[in-house]
DNA sequence: GTTCGATATGTTAATGATTTCATATCGCCT
DNA sequence: AGGCGATATGAAATCATTAACATATCGAAC
Protein backbone atom coordinates (compact mmCIF):
# COMPACT_ATOMS: atom_id res chain seq x y z
CA UNK A 1 0.00 0.00 0.00
CA UNK A 2 1.28 3.79 -1.05
CA UNK A 3 2.29 5.55 2.12
CA UNK A 4 -0.08 8.37 3.17
CA UNK A 5 0.19 12.12 1.43
CA UNK A 6 -0.22 13.49 4.64
CA UNK A 7 0.24 12.15 8.04
CA UNK A 8 -0.78 13.08 11.60
CA UNK A 9 2.39 14.57 12.05
CA UNK A 10 2.42 16.51 9.39
CA UNK A 11 3.46 20.09 10.74
CA UNK A 12 1.92 23.37 8.46
CA UNK A 13 3.46 27.01 8.77
CA UNK A 14 1.33 29.71 10.52
CA UNK A 15 1.63 33.32 11.38
CA UNK A 16 0.35 36.69 12.65
CA UNK A 17 0.69 39.84 11.42
CA UNK A 18 0.24 42.73 13.29
CA UNK A 19 0.53 46.62 13.97
CA UNK A 20 2.24 47.74 17.17
CA UNK A 21 3.39 50.50 18.72
CA UNK A 22 6.74 51.73 19.33
CA UNK A 23 6.09 50.09 23.03
CA UNK A 24 5.71 47.03 21.18
CA UNK A 25 1.78 46.99 21.94
CA UNK A 26 -0.34 45.40 19.55
CA UNK A 27 -2.20 48.04 17.69
CA UNK A 28 -4.10 46.21 15.34
CA UNK A 29 -3.85 42.26 14.29
CA UNK A 30 -5.88 39.76 13.12
CA UNK A 31 -8.98 40.12 15.73
CA UNK A 32 -9.44 43.51 15.21
CA UNK A 33 -9.35 43.78 11.79
CA UNK A 34 -12.07 41.24 11.68
CA UNK A 35 -14.08 43.45 14.38
CA UNK A 36 -13.55 46.22 12.14
CA UNK A 37 -14.70 44.96 9.21
CA UNK A 38 -17.66 43.37 11.03
CA UNK A 39 -18.42 46.96 12.23
CA UNK A 40 -17.98 48.20 8.96
CA UNK A 41 -20.59 46.10 7.79
CA UNK A 42 -23.25 45.70 10.34
CA UNK A 43 -22.85 49.32 11.21
CA UNK A 44 -22.89 48.54 15.17
CA UNK A 45 -20.27 47.54 17.56
CA UNK A 46 -22.90 45.63 19.71
CA UNK A 47 -24.02 43.54 16.09
CA UNK A 48 -20.58 43.22 15.58
CA UNK A 49 -19.27 41.46 18.84
CA UNK A 50 -22.18 39.39 18.87
CA UNK A 51 -22.08 38.24 15.64
CA UNK A 52 -18.13 37.20 16.18
CA UNK A 53 -18.87 35.68 19.14
CA UNK A 54 -16.94 38.39 21.52
CA UNK A 55 -18.18 40.32 24.73
CA UNK A 56 -19.20 43.99 23.91
CA UNK A 57 -16.56 44.89 26.65
CA UNK A 58 -13.75 43.79 25.50
CA UNK A 59 -15.14 44.79 21.52
CA UNK A 60 -15.61 47.99 22.60
CA UNK A 61 -12.03 48.53 24.73
CA UNK A 62 -10.02 46.74 21.70
CA UNK A 63 -10.68 49.87 19.53
CA UNK A 64 -10.32 52.00 22.16
CA UNK A 65 -7.21 51.03 23.00
CA UNK A 66 -6.19 51.09 19.48
CA UNK A 67 -7.19 54.54 18.56
CA UNK A 68 -5.43 55.66 21.45
CA UNK A 69 -2.50 54.31 20.50
CA UNK A 70 -2.61 55.45 16.75
CA UNK A 71 -3.40 58.92 17.79
CA UNK A 72 -6.54 58.89 16.17
CA UNK A 73 -10.21 57.49 15.44
CA UNK A 74 -11.08 54.05 13.80
CA UNK A 75 -14.91 54.62 14.32
CA UNK A 76 -17.54 57.18 14.13
CA UNK A 77 -19.55 56.73 17.37
CA UNK A 78 -23.33 57.62 17.24
CA UNK A 79 -25.59 57.18 20.38
CA UNK A 80 -29.35 57.55 20.84
CA UNK A 81 -31.44 57.83 17.48
CA UNK A 82 -32.79 55.19 15.40
CA UNK A 83 -31.72 51.88 16.89
CA UNK A 84 -29.70 53.20 19.81
CA UNK A 85 -26.68 54.30 18.03
CA UNK A 86 -24.41 52.92 15.69
CA UNK A 87 -20.64 52.92 14.32
CA UNK A 88 -18.95 53.35 11.33
CA UNK A 89 -15.64 53.41 9.91
CA UNK A 90 -13.72 56.44 9.54
CA UNK A 91 -12.04 57.08 6.31
CA UNK A 92 -8.15 56.06 8.14
CA UNK A 93 -9.97 53.23 9.61
CA UNK A 94 -10.92 52.02 5.84
CA UNK A 95 -7.36 53.24 4.52
CA UNK A 96 -5.39 51.20 7.37
CA UNK A 97 -7.69 48.19 6.62
CA UNK A 98 -6.42 47.86 2.87
CA UNK A 99 -3.25 48.36 3.40
CA UNK A 100 -3.18 45.49 5.98
CA UNK A 101 -4.76 43.18 3.68
CA UNK A 102 -2.66 43.81 0.17
CA UNK A 103 0.41 43.10 3.61
CA UNK A 104 -1.64 40.25 4.54
CA UNK A 105 -1.74 38.99 0.61
CA UNK A 106 2.15 39.49 0.20
CA UNK A 107 2.82 37.74 3.27
CA UNK A 108 0.47 34.78 2.46
CA UNK A 109 2.13 34.76 -0.71
CA UNK A 110 5.69 35.01 0.59
CA UNK A 111 5.58 32.29 3.27
CA UNK A 112 3.83 30.15 0.88
CA UNK A 113 6.81 30.13 -1.24
CA UNK A 114 8.97 29.65 2.06
CA UNK A 115 6.93 26.93 2.96
CA UNK A 116 7.90 24.74 0.01
CA UNK A 117 11.35 25.27 0.61
CA UNK A 118 11.17 24.42 4.33
CA UNK A 119 8.96 21.42 3.80
CA UNK A 120 12.26 20.05 1.39
CA UNK A 121 14.86 20.61 4.19
CA UNK A 122 12.82 19.19 6.85
CA UNK A 123 12.44 16.48 5.17
CA UNK B 1 10.84 73.85 12.85
CA UNK B 2 10.36 70.71 10.62
CA UNK B 3 8.50 67.25 12.12
CA UNK B 4 9.82 64.72 13.64
CA UNK B 5 11.10 61.45 11.70
CA UNK B 6 9.21 59.04 13.94
CA UNK B 7 6.10 60.54 16.39
CA UNK B 8 4.82 58.38 19.37
CA UNK B 9 2.04 57.50 17.06
CA UNK B 10 4.42 55.59 14.55
CA UNK B 11 3.57 52.08 13.87
CA UNK B 12 5.69 49.18 13.12
CA UNK B 13 5.11 45.81 11.64
CA UNK B 14 5.56 42.72 13.73
CA UNK B 15 5.03 39.34 12.96
CA UNK B 16 4.95 35.64 14.53
CA UNK B 17 5.86 32.59 12.80
CA UNK B 18 4.92 28.95 13.91
CA UNK B 19 4.68 25.87 13.24
CA UNK B 20 1.56 23.80 13.77
CA UNK B 21 0.05 20.24 13.63
CA UNK B 22 -2.92 19.80 11.71
CA UNK B 23 -5.04 20.74 14.55
CA UNK B 24 -4.16 24.19 14.58
CA UNK B 25 -1.96 23.64 17.80
CA UNK B 26 1.51 24.84 17.98
CA UNK B 27 4.56 22.76 17.71
CA UNK B 28 7.35 25.53 17.61
CA UNK B 29 7.53 28.80 17.58
CA UNK B 30 9.89 32.09 18.75
CA UNK B 31 10.11 31.17 22.24
CA UNK B 32 10.57 26.66 21.90
CA UNK B 33 13.33 27.77 19.26
CA UNK B 34 14.98 30.14 21.63
CA UNK B 35 14.95 27.10 23.87
CA UNK B 36 16.41 24.81 22.34
CA UNK B 37 19.05 26.79 21.05
CA UNK B 38 19.71 27.44 25.05
CA UNK B 39 19.66 23.78 25.42
CA UNK B 40 22.37 23.79 22.72
CA UNK B 41 24.49 26.12 23.89
CA UNK B 42 24.00 25.11 27.35
CA UNK B 43 23.93 21.62 27.73
CA UNK B 44 20.75 21.01 30.15
CA UNK B 45 17.21 22.05 30.12
CA UNK B 46 18.43 23.22 33.41
CA UNK B 47 20.14 25.87 32.60
CA UNK B 48 18.56 26.87 29.69
CA UNK B 49 15.06 27.78 31.50
CA UNK B 50 17.04 29.68 34.06
CA UNK B 51 18.87 31.83 31.47
CA UNK B 52 15.64 32.59 29.74
CA UNK B 53 13.62 33.13 32.97
CA UNK B 54 11.18 30.87 32.35
CA UNK B 55 10.15 27.84 34.64
CA UNK B 56 11.63 24.54 34.34
CA UNK B 57 8.01 22.68 34.20
CA UNK B 58 7.09 25.01 31.30
CA UNK B 59 10.12 24.56 29.72
CA UNK B 60 9.90 20.87 29.99
CA UNK B 61 6.45 20.55 29.14
CA UNK B 62 7.04 22.79 26.49
CA UNK B 63 9.51 20.48 24.84
CA UNK B 64 7.60 17.42 25.59
CA UNK B 65 4.53 18.98 23.84
CA UNK B 66 6.50 19.72 20.80
CA UNK B 67 7.71 16.13 20.61
CA UNK B 68 4.69 14.41 20.96
CA UNK B 69 3.11 16.59 18.09
CA UNK B 70 5.81 16.21 16.11
CA UNK B 71 6.31 12.13 16.77
CA UNK B 72 10.09 12.33 17.34
CA UNK B 73 12.17 13.48 20.01
CA UNK B 74 14.04 17.12 19.83
CA UNK B 75 16.32 16.37 22.68
CA UNK B 76 18.66 13.67 23.81
CA UNK B 77 17.79 13.54 27.39
CA UNK B 78 20.05 11.80 30.10
CA UNK B 79 19.50 11.69 33.75
CA UNK B 80 22.38 11.04 36.47
CA UNK B 81 25.95 11.49 35.55
CA UNK B 82 27.96 14.41 35.76
CA UNK B 83 26.33 17.24 37.20
CA UNK B 84 23.36 15.41 37.80
CA UNK B 85 21.98 15.15 34.42
CA UNK B 86 22.36 16.87 30.80
CA UNK B 87 20.04 17.65 27.50
CA UNK B 88 21.14 17.78 24.22
CA UNK B 89 19.69 18.68 20.35
CA UNK B 90 18.56 15.31 18.39
CA UNK B 91 20.03 15.44 14.67
CA UNK B 92 16.43 16.06 13.61
CA UNK B 93 15.99 19.01 16.01
CA UNK B 94 19.34 20.80 14.62
CA UNK B 95 17.92 20.60 11.19
CA UNK B 96 14.21 21.52 12.24
CA UNK B 97 15.77 24.55 14.02
CA UNK B 98 18.03 25.13 10.82
CA UNK B 99 15.12 24.68 7.89
CA UNK B 100 13.21 27.27 10.91
CA UNK B 101 16.01 30.44 10.78
CA UNK B 102 16.25 30.04 7.06
CA UNK B 103 12.29 30.22 7.03
CA UNK B 104 12.42 33.18 9.46
CA UNK B 105 15.28 34.92 7.68
CA UNK B 106 12.96 35.09 4.07
CA UNK B 107 10.14 35.98 6.10
CA UNK B 108 12.17 39.18 7.59
CA UNK B 109 12.93 40.01 3.99
CA UNK B 110 9.33 39.91 3.00
CA UNK B 111 8.15 41.91 5.73
CA UNK B 112 10.99 44.37 5.22
CA UNK B 113 9.92 44.58 1.63
CA UNK B 114 6.29 44.90 2.36
CA UNK B 115 6.32 47.55 5.19
CA UNK B 116 7.85 50.19 2.68
CA UNK B 117 4.80 50.01 0.48
CA UNK B 118 2.07 49.79 3.57
CA UNK B 119 3.85 52.97 4.92
CA UNK B 120 3.52 54.64 1.70
CA UNK B 121 -0.35 53.58 1.48
CA UNK B 122 -1.21 54.74 5.69
CA UNK B 123 0.82 57.47 5.04
C1' DG C 1 -40.94 64.19 27.88
C1' DT C 2 -40.94 59.16 27.67
C1' DT C 3 -39.23 55.09 25.34
C1' DC C 4 -35.63 52.38 23.01
C1' DG C 5 -31.45 50.40 21.97
C1' DA C 6 -26.54 51.28 21.28
C1' DT C 7 -22.51 53.46 23.10
C1' DA C 8 -19.59 53.97 27.35
C1' DT C 9 -17.27 52.27 31.30
C1' DG C 10 -16.40 50.43 36.14
C1' DT C 11 -16.58 46.07 38.75
C1' DT C 12 -16.57 41.36 39.53
C1' DA C 13 -16.48 36.53 38.12
C1' DA C 14 -14.58 32.87 35.35
C1' DT C 15 -11.06 30.90 32.49
C1' DG C 16 -6.43 29.95 31.01
C1' DA C 17 -1.61 30.11 31.29
C1' DT C 18 2.51 29.97 34.05
C1' DT C 19 4.95 29.46 38.26
C1' DT C 20 5.78 27.27 42.59
C1' DC C 21 6.06 23.48 45.29
C1' DA C 22 6.72 18.83 46.14
C1' DT C 23 8.53 14.46 45.20
C1' DA C 24 10.47 10.61 42.52
C1' DT C 25 14.01 8.64 39.54
C1' DC C 26 18.36 8.06 37.45
C1' DG C 27 23.45 7.27 37.16
C1' DC C 28 28.25 9.00 37.60
C1' DC C 29 31.56 9.96 41.34
C1' DT C 30 33.85 9.60 45.83
C1' DA D 1 26.65 2.43 49.26
C1' DG D 2 25.44 7.37 49.56
C1' DG D 3 25.38 12.08 47.75
C1' DC D 4 24.54 15.28 44.12
C1' DG D 5 22.13 17.57 40.62
C1' DA D 6 19.35 17.24 36.42
C1' DT D 7 15.47 15.02 34.40
C1' DA D 8 10.40 13.84 35.09
C1' DT D 9 5.87 14.87 36.48
C1' DG D 10 1.63 15.76 39.42
C1' DA D 11 -0.79 19.29 42.23
C1' DA D 12 -1.60 23.72 44.08
C1' DA D 13 -1.06 28.65 43.86
C1' DT D 14 -0.68 32.89 41.28
C1' DC D 15 -1.11 35.98 37.45
C1' DA D 16 -3.19 37.65 33.09
C1' DT D 17 -6.91 37.69 29.96
C1' DT D 18 -11.65 37.64 28.88
C1' DA D 19 -16.45 37.39 29.90
C1' DA D 20 -20.47 38.72 32.66
C1' DC D 21 -22.86 41.88 35.11
C1' DA D 22 -24.39 46.26 36.23
C1' DT D 23 -25.41 51.14 35.18
C1' DA D 24 -25.18 55.50 33.12
C1' DT D 25 -25.70 58.39 29.04
C1' DC D 26 -27.19 59.87 24.72
C1' DG D 27 -30.47 61.44 21.05
C1' DA D 28 -33.91 60.45 17.36
C1' DA D 29 -38.66 59.33 17.11
C1' DC D 30 -43.11 58.95 18.82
Amino acid sequence: MKPPRSSKNDVFLRYKLWLSAVSGEGIIGESSYKLLRTVEELGSLKAASEFLGVSYRKAWGDIKNSEELLGYDLTEKHRGGVGGGKSELTNKAKNLLEAYDALHKKMDIAIEDAYEDFKEKIK
